[in-house]
RNA sequence: GGCCCCGUGGCGGAACUGGUAGACGCAACGGACUUAAAAUCCGUAGCUACGAAAAGGGCGUGCCGGUUCGACUCCGGCCGGGGCCACCA
């Protein structure tokens, strides 16, 4: 018999597909919409299987809403802007623009192998010149809108990638990309105004539901909103310096105030202090030479000053500058209270300040509770502490700062981890901030008219910097106002700039503003966004920033970018290792009498765990070879296969052959049931019962393989599929028409998963539409009831035996039945019941 | 250090709001077909130093305890694995 040829199967339909236009999405339209999108594509030049996980499941979503009747957007579009563009430059000799568009065109064949059911009419790219243009209105509105700024700043700086880097972007105080120490740097740069939002970007968090608990939960800890009150202490020198404490209530505690290094009063001092300048720098040298803060020692410079306490001016507290205050959280200056914070205990032992508890837990006398290596950070009566004693910690709070305020040195205050966006890379592959340095204007936007402001195709790469500040007929213009010498902002945009609204655009990618209001009102939110888990705070956070922003600026009417988000879990796949250590990849290893050797030869090989796929440990697969020898359904059909979508997935050859083989089976059923005929529903041979069963389990199929798609379980979709296909092997007595029904409907079932398979099974069946256009099916409830049911009985909460009951039995029938057991007469064993507990249509449990 | 998640057969994993633990797949084993292999088909399968091989028991969701007629599921405490943030005042 014939088997299953993907290759040319799957051409055909994807032809087919295509000539038919089925998966255009059509704005407009009065159908209701689903909008489903996988994060975009960085246009590396070849899929690897992560996206091949990716674009499956959106896919499935994608399809499975088409056949219920929505009207399904599903685009897709490349990231195309980033580094590797350029160091491709400057290693290779290529032009970034020319490399980046022949990977694109490579991509694209790829993903055209995998029979995405896409839009491909909407199709851009961030780096196309029309995209260039609106994201640069966008900069400069949302620059009028006071949502974009220029400040000098303390920033991050990349060494190897010669950039400077957003908060975001800096993992372990090393660069996200390269993976070198930051080191810090003051310049001015831009910045999105993302705290303005901080209190929104929090607070809709709980309304996200369809965001998993984890996503949300990180970004709640990275925008880390804190209550506490801002209050001054005056100091010695006749000046005052603000700090920032969630716990006023210790006020009575502290020993000492001790400012930032990068305080501006710390600068100011440190001019005629040479000892004070001395310290600073070795905090900044500690700060980022050392990449774990851990075990940096807390140290502190006495500057001499005092500060007076706010509730006894006489008593004065000793300023130091401490390498543990941050500049940029709250004030960048603290009042230290040993006693109930850790850093503050541990600052105020090495330099003998007093630690005096304040807060003294339930039950314990003041006078007995003393603090040793550890501060006390738990509830309690407040001691020590005049006006406040016998208060408990928020009552204490409470109190000090309604009399801080009373006295105006003091408010209450929101503050926030978060830290503004800072956008600015000196980088040349990436969109150009369209504003000009005036020497007489100052900062001047470009006239929108101008737009877009494209990068120089001339730009030199095998010099060190910035490619832009390197090219003086781009940089030096004439000021766009006064026509006096100007000259350019020669940084780019971060990459993430252009994934923050992406999805707006697919809206309409030929509307001449940035977003189509309209198409946006319809399409967006984005339903379903599916993508890794590592974009939890960077891109998703500054997309909810930027909706945030398009909809104070009218572009949009929508709260949030993404109804829905799925995160999928990454690729594994087993390590292999050569006897001298190095890295093997699995085309190189082979499986001999049961030990792995290096193919061809005899020299073994160790097998290590599954890890993420990556190219240091060379454990990965290359999705186009699987798609050549076994085609896309199976390789699709794997990725959905056994582990849940959210979690990590193991690549195996088994899993990859048992997937076609399956693939196999269902082709074989159906070609082996050519023939049968729809209108037999009683012929000689077909049972009755038979028939009935396998009705049942198709209609079953139906309802679960449909709630399972709703709830994106896609490994437990696959296992009811592979149920309904063990029932219709199993189904021979069955009737032609039950038969074709369950074929029908497998074919139907499998269509999100496997689409060129579904559709030779759907024209095998003699059927002529496409199942591309085809509807749902819908389960019969007549079939998913039955008439009796099998439950279990236990005695004493084991279980002794099973029995069939009508579905509609009562209680007592189902009791006196359960009794006559004979397996629970002899659990019992002469004991008689004491209460039996039925619940209907599962246990029975009888309590001797 | 803080916060969070997860521990179920040889493996991936099922088990709806507390109600027959191990669906489905992979691997394995026995058998059929075949000169042979592949492919395919039929069948077995949590463990068990209980029992005669049967019937029937016993033990089983990391460990200890609790709540309940009944716990993989809820509560408390341990142990183990993983993730995120990391001097955030």
């Amino acid at each position: 018999m014939a088997r299953y040829n993907a290759r040319d199967s799957e051409a055909r339909w994807q032809a087919e597909w295509e000539r038919r236009d089925v998966f255009a999405a059509r704005n407009g339209s009065a159908r209701p919409k689903c909008y489903v999108l996988e994060m975009f594509p960085y246009p590396s030049g070849r899929i690897h299987m992560g996206h091949v996980r990716n674009y499956t499941m959106g896919d499935v979503i994608a399809r499975f809403r088409r056949a219920q009747g929505f009207n399904v957007l599903h685009p897709m579009g490349w990231d195309a802007f980033g580094l590797p563009a350029e160091n491709a430059a400057r290693d290779q000799g290529v032009n970034p623009r020319e490399w980046t568009y022949a990977n694109i065109a490579a991509m694209r064949g790829q993903l055209k192998s995998m029979g995405l059911a896409l839009d491909w009419s909407r199709e851009f790219a961030t780096c196309d010149a029309s995209y260039i243009k609106h994201q640069q209105k966008l900069f400069l509105d949302f620059y009028r809108e006071g949502l974009v700024y220029r400040a000098e700043a303390n920033v991050n700086w990349d060494p190897v990638d010669r950039t400077v880097l957003a908060n975001e972007q800096v993992i372990e105080g090393r660069g996200w990309r390269s993976g070198a120490p930051v080191e810090r740097r003051k310049l001015a740069q831009w910045f999105f105004r993302i705290t303005a939002f901080a209190d929104d970007l929090l607070e809709a968090l709980d309304r996200l539901e369809r965001w998993p608990e984890k996503v949300r939960l990180m970004q709640k800890n990275w925008i880390g909103r804190s209550e506490g009150l801002r209050f001054s202490f005056a100091l010695s020198n006749g000046q005052s310096v603000e700090v920032f404490s969630t716990r006023p209530d210790t006020l009575f505690g502290a020993s000492f105030v001790a400012l930032s290094p990068d305080h501006p009063l710390t600068e100011e001092l440190a001019k005629d202090n040479p000892a004070l300048a001395d310290f600073v720098a070795r905090c900044r040298r500690l700060g980022t030479a050392e990449e774990t803060i851990e075990t940096a020692e807390k140290r502190g410079y006495n500057t001499g000053l005092t500060a007076a306490h706010p509730f006894a001016p006489a008593w004065q507290l000793p300023v130091f500058v401490a390498n543990f205050v941050l500049m940029a959280y709250g004030t960048g200056a603290i009042f230290g209270c040993p006693a109930h914070d850790q850093r503050d205990l541990e600052f105020a032992r090495k330099y003998g300040l007093p630690v005096l508890p304040v807060v003294v837990p339930e039950g314990v006398e003041a006078a007995d509770f003393a603090i040793g290596e550890e501060a006390w950070l738990g509830p309690g009566r407040l001691a020590n502490s005049r006006f406040l004693d016998g208060l408990d910690v928020e009552g204490a709070k409470r109190e000090v700062a309604n009399r801080l305020e009373a006295s105006g040195c003091g408010v209450r205050t929101v503050n926030y981890r978060l830290r503004d966006w800072l956008v600015s890379r000196q980088r040349y592959w990436g969109c150009p901030i369209p504003m000009v340095h005036c020497s007489v204007c100052g900062i001047v936007p470009l006239r929108e008219s101008d737009l877009p402001l494209l990068l120089p195709e001339d730009a030199r790469f095998d010099v060190a910097g910035n490619p832009l500040d390197h090219h003086p007929a781009w940089k030096h213009v004439v000021c766009p106002v006064c026509g006096n010498p100007a000259r350019r902002d020669t940084d780019t945009l971060d990459t993430f700039v252009d994934s923050s609204w992406y999805f707006a655009r697919f809206c309409d990618t030929q509307a001449d503003q940035p977003v189509n209001r309209d198409a946006a009102d319809y399409w967006l939110p984005v339903d379903q966004y599916i993508g890794g888990i590592e974009h939890a705070i960077l891109h998703l956070l500054y997309s909810r920033f930027f909706v945030r922003g398009l909809r104070k600026l009218g572009y949009v009417g929508i709260d949030e970018p993404f109804a829905g988000l799925f995160t999928q879990g990454m690729l594994c796949h087993e390590t292999y290792r050569a006897p001298d250590g190095q890295w093997l990849p699995p085309e190189d290893v082979e499986r001999r009498d049961g030990v792995a050797v290096r193919k061809g030869t005899n020299v073994p090989v160790t097998i290590g765990p599954s890890e993420k796929m990556s190219k240091s440990k060379k454990n990965v697969i290359a999705p186009e070879t699987i798609i050549d020898v076994f085609g896309a359904d199976t390789i699709r059909w794997f990725m959905l296969s056994d582990t849940p979508p959210e979690r990590d997935i193991e690549w195996t050859e088994r899993g990859a052959e048992g997937c076609w083989r399956f693939v196999q089976r269902v082709y074989r059923l159906v070609t082996e049931a050519k023939g049968i005929d729809p209108a037999e529903t009683s012929a000689a041979g077909c049972a009755r019962d038979a028939t009935l069963e396998l009705r049942r389990a198709t209609h079953r199929a139906i309802r679960a393989v449909t709630d399972d798609l709703e709830a994106l379980r896609f490994n437990r979709a696959v296992a009811q599929i592979y149920t309904l296909t063990n029932a219709l092997e199993a189904a021979g007595a069955a009737s032609g028409s039950a038969r074709r029904e369950a074929l029908e409907t497998l074919a139907r079932l499998i269509n999100p998963m496997m689409p060129h398979l579904a559709e030779t099974c759907w024209a095998a069946l003699g059927r002529d539409t496409l199942l591309a256009e085809e509807p749902w099916p819908a389960a019969d409830p007549d079939l998913l009831r039955s008439d009796s049911i099998t439950i279990a009985v236990q005695v004493n909460g084991k279980r002794r035996g099973e029995m069939e009951v009508p579905m509609e039995a009562d209680d007592e029938f189902v009791r006196s039945r359960a009794l006559a057991l004979d397996s629970v007469v002899r659990a019992l064993d002469g004991k008689p019941p004491r209460r039996i507990i039925v619940v209907r249509g599962r246990i029975v449990n009888v309590v001797a």
